[in-house]
DNA sequence: CCAGCAACATACCGACCAGTATGTACTCTG
DNA sequence: CAGAGTACATACTGGTCGGTATGTTGCTGG
C-alpha cells in the first residue's frame, strides 16, 4: 500500500501511466522527425502516431521544440551511444582497428534505414543553421563519438597496431565524414547497394591505418 | 526596327523583362531554400527577395515544385559544374591528382559557405525520400559529380600517376563521401576551422592515391 | 496606331498548424 | 474516502502559406 503501484504487478491496467505516455511521444516524435524534418514534422500526425492528445503532449512538453530538444538528447544520442561508444568501449579485447571495422559493419544497411538517412545529419542539416539549442545538443553528440573513435586510435597506437603518424582525433573526424558522407549519398540513391559499396571502401580504408606489422605486442 | 529591343541599348529601361525576372525568382529561391530547405521556404519571403509578385512567379512557374525542380536543374547543377567538372576538364596539362586537389581547395570557405552547408547535401537530406523528382534531379548531379572525378582518375592510371589498384568510380565516391561528410561536420559546428581541417585530411588521403613513383611518363 | 497577347499585379481563399483556454477524470495522500 | 493536484481531453484561435481568380498594363506585330 505504500510502494507505489508502478512497481507491483499489472493487474489494473493503468490508465495514467505518465512515463510511458511521454516516451510514446517521443517515440512517435523521432519518427516523425526522422521522416519529414523538424519542421515539417506535424504535432497532429504524431499526436495521432502516439494515440495521445495535444492536452497530454503540452503537459510534459513546452512546446515543439522542447519535443524536439527531447528527441534529439533521449533518442539520438542513446542511438548513437549504443551502436558507437558502447561496442568501441565493450571490445577492448580486439585490436581498435578491428573493432571500428566491426562497428562499421554492423550500421543497420536495411532499406528502410538507408532510405531515411542517418537521423544525426539530418537534424544537422535542417536545424544546425537556424537554431543555436538544436545545434549545441547535436553537437555533443559528435563530439562523444569522435572522442569515443579517437579513444580507440589512441589505445590501438598505444598497443602498436595503429600507425603513430595520424593524428586520432583528425583521423576519427575523417571516419565520421566519411560515414556521414557514404549515408548521404545513399539516401540520395535510396539504394542499399551504394551503402554497401560505401562500408566495403570504409572498410579499406580503416585496414590502412593498421600500423607496418614489424612486431605487434600480443 | 525588325530586331528586338532587347539586343539593342537599354535607352528604355524596359520595365517588362520575362527572361530577367525568371532569373530573379531562380536566384531568390535558391537563397532561401539553400538557407531553410524546400518546404520551408515561403513563397512571400522569395517574392520579396526577388521584388515580384505572385501573380508573376506563376506565370513563369507551375508551382513551388516546379520552382524547385528549376533551382535544382540551373543554379544547384551549374554551381557543381563550375566548381568540379569545369575545372577538372580543363586542367588536362596537370597530373589528376593535383588537379583534385587545387579543386578540393578551391572550395569556398567562407562562413556564409561553411554555415550553410552544400546545397546538393541539403536538398538531398530534405527531400531525396519525400519527392521522387527531386531525388532524380538530385541523382544526375551526383552521377555527373563522380563521372567527372572517375575520368580523371582513369586518366591519371593511364598515365601512371594514379594508383591501378583503385576502382575509379568507387574512388570517385569516396571522394564526394569525405567532402559531403566535412560539409556536414563544418556546417553542425558553424565553424570554418573545422571545414579547413576536412581539406587536409581529403588532400592528405589524395595523395595518398598517387602511383608509387617508379618512373612517370612526361 | 491599335488589337491582342504576354507579363505581370492584387485580392482573396481554404487548409493547415502551433499553441491555448478550459474542462474533466484518474490517482495518490492523508 | 475525500480533496487536491496530476494527467490528461476537447474545442477553439490567430496566423501563415500555397494556390487561384481576376484585373491591368506593357509590348509587339500588322
Amino acid at each position: 500500500m505504500l510502494l507505489a503501484r508502478k512497481t507491483l504487478s499489472r493487474r489494473a491496467p493503468r490508465l495514467r501511466d505518465p512515463e510511458r505516455t511521454r516516451q510514446r511521444l517521443l517515440q512517435a516524435a523521432s519518427r516523425e522527425v526522422y521522416r519529414y524534418g523538424f519542421q515539417s514534422a506535424g504535432l497532429d500526425a504524431i499526436l495521432a502516431a502516439a494515440n495521445v492528445t495535444k492536452g497530454a503532449l503540452y503537459y510534459h512538453f513546452e512546446s515543439k521544440e522542447a519535443l524536439g530538444h527531447a528527441v534529439i538528447e533521449e533518442v539520438v544520442a542513446k542511438l548513437q551511444r549504443d551502436r558507437w561508444l558502447v561496442p568501441l568501449q565493450q571490445s577492448k579485447d580486439k585490436e581498435p582497428i578491428d573493432a571500428l571495422i566491426a562497428v562499421v559493419q554492423a550500421i543497420p544497411a536495411r532499406p528502410k534505414d538507408v532510405k531515411g538517412g542517418c537521423p544525426l545529419v539530418n537534424l544537422t542539416q535542417e536545424m544546425s543553421q537556424l537554431d543555436e539549442q538544436f545545434r549545441k545538443r547535436l553537437e555533443r553528440i559528435f563530439h562523444a563519438w569522435q572522442e569515443g573513435i579517437a579513444a580507440a586510435l589512441r589505445r590501438g597506437q598505444h598497443q602498436g597496431t595503429v600507425r603513430r603518424d595520424l593524428v586520432p582525433e583528425e583521423t576519427a573526424s575523417l571516419l565520421i565524414a566519411m560515414v556521414e558522407g557514404y549515408e548521404v549519398l545513399a539516401k540520395n540513391a535510396q539504394d542499399v547497394k551504394v551503402w554497401n559499396m560505401g562500408i566495403r571502401n570504409i572498410v579499406g580504408w580503416l585496414s590502412s591505418l593498421r600500423a607496418p606489422s614489424k612486431r605487434r605486442r600480443g
